[in-house]
RNA sequence: GGAGGGGUAGCCAAGUGGUCAACGGCAGCAGACUGUAAAUCUGCCCUCUACGGAGUUCGAAGGUUCGAAUCCUUCCCCCUCCA
């Protein structure tokens, strides 16, 4: 029933787990591409996966209105319409919630989006939005939330992280126990540490498949998320996964590996690839620069990608300039290469009970920088 | 040779007496991007700048005016039509 966890190694506050699911394992730790509307942008499913990502997430507010739950479920499913055989992970909507701040009506009963698409009124419920995500055939589901914005008063943390509590109740009792599915419990409550390990207790108490931090990566700066983690993870069953929503800079992901998160998901890799930065194993690169004009060399000389390993950054920087959609392609692929690569690394250092080290190499590397004279 | 139209910043292009160092767009130079309303957005883009400004510009040279990219004169160049 529900989804597996196994902890199989833990080294310097780092976890080496394993997900199952209805479509498959996931090693953790583990980064999962965002595929909001049934595509990671950009790329094939096949590509996407030859990257090495395990699992991608989509979008239950983005996939409500086009081309609906019910659409997805008639055609088989969201694996069999997007061509993703692997896991997937949805989020509920409630980042929605606080990006599209200006569309949408939240009561204690739901939210009320006007489309952004064409005005029309979404009800969305912590009931429909697991409804949805059930006829999606996500394997993991996500707890309707309230992404609370940053800056927040602590009243207004408060109030927001009770909203949270309220609907992750609902959210349980309207989840159906399925073989490989699960449902993962939202952890709001700002930057207040008292907050944040009541909602923590409250969701234990209720009980979850696994544990999501939500709310961070939002404005407040890398120290103060990493002290949230701290305060906030202790409070989370170590046989459970823990999720570090929306997060991060390759940087990020080492510093929550380190205080025991094992999934993430973050747009960056993707969206910073369609507009040209890439990341590297020596800090990021902006392939729009003039200095790549003559530059023969590949992008990153330790990356298998296709990029890579039949490119130059001179040609890359030709796709950026000249706004060529396969430059885009390209740096998406090498992103998202480089992340799994990342996390790859992070799961063999840590089996190797050197993560540490590993982490530190890895922003030694990045600091040193990546443009050597010509 | 005759008649008409036109020359504005790297390119295209507004502006036709002051609110013009001169709208826009493109190109260029950088920056941002963290559960995707993003193949997007922001800044700079004549020169110098201690960013408060200062100095030179609108084919060229004169002139009118308190004041000119805008009006007048001459010259140079481009385009169209007629011969």
């Amino acid at each position: 029933m529900t989804t597996g966890f196994a902890l199989v190694a833990e080294d310097a506050g780092a976890r080496l787990g394993r997900i199952e699911t209805a479509h498959g394992a996931v090693e953790t730790p583990a980064f999962m591409p965002v595929g909001t509307a049934a595509t990671v942008k950009g790329m094939r499913a096949a590509d996407v996966a030859a990257t090495g990502a395990q699992i991608v997430l989509a979008n239950t507010y983005h996939l409500m209105l086009r081309p609906s739950a019910e659409r997805v479920e008639k055609l088989g499913g969201l694996h069999k319409f997007m061509d993703w055989s692997g896991p997937i992970l949805t989020d509920s909507g409630g980042f929605q919630v606080m990006s599209l701040a200006k569309l949408r009506d939240i009561t204690e009963t739901g939210v009320t989006f006007r489309s952004h698409l064409d005005g029309a009124a979404y009800a969305l419920t912590p009931e429909r939005s697991v409804e949805i995500q059930r006829m999606l055939d996500a394997d993991i589901s996500m707890v309707l939330d309230e992404c609370t914005p940053f800056p927040a008063t602590e009243d207004e943390a408060r109030r927001s992280m009770e909203l949270t509590l309220g609907w992750a109740e609902r959210s349980k009792r309207a989840f159906s126990a399925r073989a490989g599915y699960g449902l993962f419990g939202i952890v709001q409550g700002g930057v207040y540490p008292a907050l944040r390990r009541r909602c923590a207790e409250a969701l234990v108490a209720i009980g979850f498949d696994g544990y999501a931090v939500g709310g961070l990566a939002v404005g407040e700066g890398q120290a103060e998320m990493f002290r949230v983690l701290d305060e906030t993870v202790p409070a989370l069953p170590k046989d459970r996964p823990r999720y570090l929503m929306g997060v991060g800079t390759p940087a990020d992901l080492l510093g929550a590996v380190k205080r025991g998160i094992d999934l993430f998901d973050c747009v960056l890799p993707t969206r910073s690839g369609r507009t040209h930065q890439a990341f590297t194993r020596g800090g990021t690169v902006n392939m729009r620069n003039a200095r790549h004009l003559d530059d023969p060399r590949p992008l990153d000389e330790g990356c298998g990608c296709t990029a890579c390993t039949r490119h130059s950054r001179a040609y890359l920087h030709h796709l950026a300039r000249a706004g060529e959609m396969l430059g885009a392609m390209l740096l998406t692929e090498h992103n998202l290469r480089y992340y799994a690569d990342l996390m790859a690394g992070m799961r063999r250092a840590i089996a190797d009970r050197r993560f540490d080290a590993y982490a530190a190499g890895v922003l030694e590397a990045e600091a040193r920088g990546d443009v050597p004279a010509l």
